[in-house]
DNA sequence: CGCACATGCTCATGCGCATTAGCAAGGAGG
DNA sequence: CCTCCTTGCTAATGCGCATGAGCATGTGCG
């Protein structure tokens, strides 16, 4: 095993002290009086001998390292979750390549009854500049205790709580404007199939929803799949006598679809159905519902570019980033919304 | 921000020396001579205060971490690619979660003309352990130089070169078998459509492949369709009178289908066709092409597994692992191969 | 000709930890 | 009572790097 290059070495070969190596690699140009000749010998030695620095020596006499720590809530690859992490990483990655951060992924974090806990790992945080969380819901108070340290973080997805940096995605005005189509198409009653409302994002689109349509005094009964089977939703519409069932959830609002088609229920033109998310991955065979989409790829993205900017200041010439920011989503018109007819 | 807890710190709160405070977390039990009394009350102190090492000191001071590098040539996450990274980042995950591991992303090498490089200036390889090497192709110099500077790697993927310990899919049995099923099927005149053979997994498969397909005297064409047209195979096909096409990538197998199904040819009756290799993401409309069927989470986590033991040392009870160890494949049936017909 | 000042570099130090050498105190053995 | 060994601890050092202080030169100016 060869010796590892230090500064140390690569001075010896260029004449010089391992200060001024350091000086050449890294000194602002004002404090550092280094004329050129001697920087291009040092210059060459370091491209000879292919040296890197020690990012542990770095961070250790005080660096930053762009190492940016990425805490996934569940495990973040496995297919069942990939649909919703896949994007979000996909425009952290990105965002990260062009800042030239590297990603560390806490996955000593052992997923417990399907969650993993921040503070039982809080060892390895520190290693990161910083970390972005990623989750459909969190534990305020981890979230708080973690904010109190000090210690700089992002959330993907808006959380409740002070002090909080984020980046969401405004569920609540989009969720809002779907529920002004269904207005419009002139249906009077609905039934809605969220997700648990422990997530932010759930009770946004919830709020956004509902208190459109309750300002138009259209009827919603609510229902969560979690505690009612298929069967109970779809007896639900029935004895509400809705016109139009709104979903949460994509991969639910497609199990309705079949159970809709199986009870020989046609979809828009004997119930409508308008979906507040979409699958990440476009199936082959999806149906194409009224639905939102959200921009998720953009939304990892986002939020490096805040914990990035965060960590290392504002740009001169840009303008700060807000600390919490909406990015919106837009709005596919879709095939399952269709005008409202007696039943 | 409150100031970080150092080992110093626990030392004057227990009344200790700093020496002893590591020394009671992580002295040899012969070395050490901590009185239990001693232990407790520095083991208190620790408790209360939530100290945890930096792992930046701990790896300048020759320690490892429990971090192990993540290398992808190209992006990990977008969907173009997340078809071959998704399902070995999922058996990393689950090994590394396992061993109480986290990895990190080596994001921040940007990628040039679609690949990256590993030994960049800034690279920070050298925060991790070791570092687990993930892409269809690798530049053999670069891994060479890996090697010899003793940093610790394992590639994903069979490699040629000295000294590269890997783990790989054992293409080479798992095609020969193949072929040896369209020998027993009476097929005599074959195509093969590759990718490029500058990958050995690549290049395991032809070999397995073209030399039992041979060694019985069928005829094999080859064909890249980086190189030509998908009507010039279809054309190659008909001119080299071939029964059966076999298709080292599902994708372009797809593709040719299809092309086929245009063409008003059908598979299998009028041509069989045989894939080596299998999409990751089961689709709703899938063919069910004769195939192949590598175990790719396995392979991941294999890997994952045979790096911390490079870092680690070979567990007591257990056996070492190979260096450098073949996964057998999975042959499928599937409904694209039928007896040869003359033509 | 002497002083101020800029230029080009080096010395020394510390980041937080692990580790080696070794010191002081006490007990056993002769 | 002196030696030798054990026990219980600490001082000192180095890992590789960044950085503030400072030391020689040279250069301009009165």
């Amino acid at each position: 095993m060869a010796p590892r290059v230090t500064q140390q070495r690569i001075a010896e070969l260029a004449g010089v002290s391992q200060t001024t190596v350091s000086l050449v690699l890294n000194g602002k140009e004002d404090s550092a009086r280094i004329p050129e000749a001697t920087r291009q010998r040092v210059l060459d030695v370091i491209n000879e001998t292919t040296y890197v620095a020690d990012p542990a020596a770095r961070r250790l006499a005080g660096q930053a390292n762009n190492l940016v720590g990425i805490f996934t809530y569940e495990h973040a690859f496995p297919s069942e979750t990939s649909d919703f992490y896949t994007p979000l990483l996909t425009g952290i990655e990105s965002a990260a390549e062009q800042l030239g951060v590297d990603l560390l992924m806490f996955t000593s974090a052992p997923v417990v009854d399907g969650r993993r806990k921040i503070l039982h790992e809080r060892s390895r945080l520190r290693l990161a500049d910083g970390c972005l969380l990623l989750g459909r819901e969190m534990d305020a108070d981890e979230l708080q205790q973690l904010s109190e340290s000090g210690y700089p973080f992002v959330t993907v997805g808006r959380r409740d709580g002070e002090n909080i940096r984020w980046v969401g995605l405004d569920y609540k005005s989009a969720s809002a404007d779907l529920a002004s189509r269904i207005i419009e198409a002139g249906h009077r009653r609905a039934v809605y199939v969220h997700l648990s409302l422990n997530a932010e994002s759930s009770r946004d689109r919830a709020d956004g929803l509902i208190e459109r349509l309750s300002s138009s005094d259209v009827a919603v009964e609510t229902a969560q799949l979690k505690d009612v089977s298929v069967e109970q939703v779809l007896d639900l519409v029935v004895s509400a006598g809705a016109t139009v069932l709104v979903v949460e959830d994509p991969t639910e609002a497609e199990t309705l679809h079949a159970a809709l088609r199986a009870k020989g229920i046609a979809v828009p033109s004997q119930l409508s159905m308008v979906v507040l998310g979409e699958r990440s991955r476009p199936q082959d065979q999806a149906i194409d519902f009224t639905r939102l989409s959200a921009p998720r790829i953009a939304l990892g993205a986002a939020a490096m570019a805040l914990l990035h900017e965060t960590l290392n200041g504002v740009d001169e010439a840009e303008e700060g980033l807000p600390e919490q920011q909406l990015l919106p989503c837009a709005l596919i018109d879709g095939s399952t919304l269709a005008q409202a007819t007696a039943r």
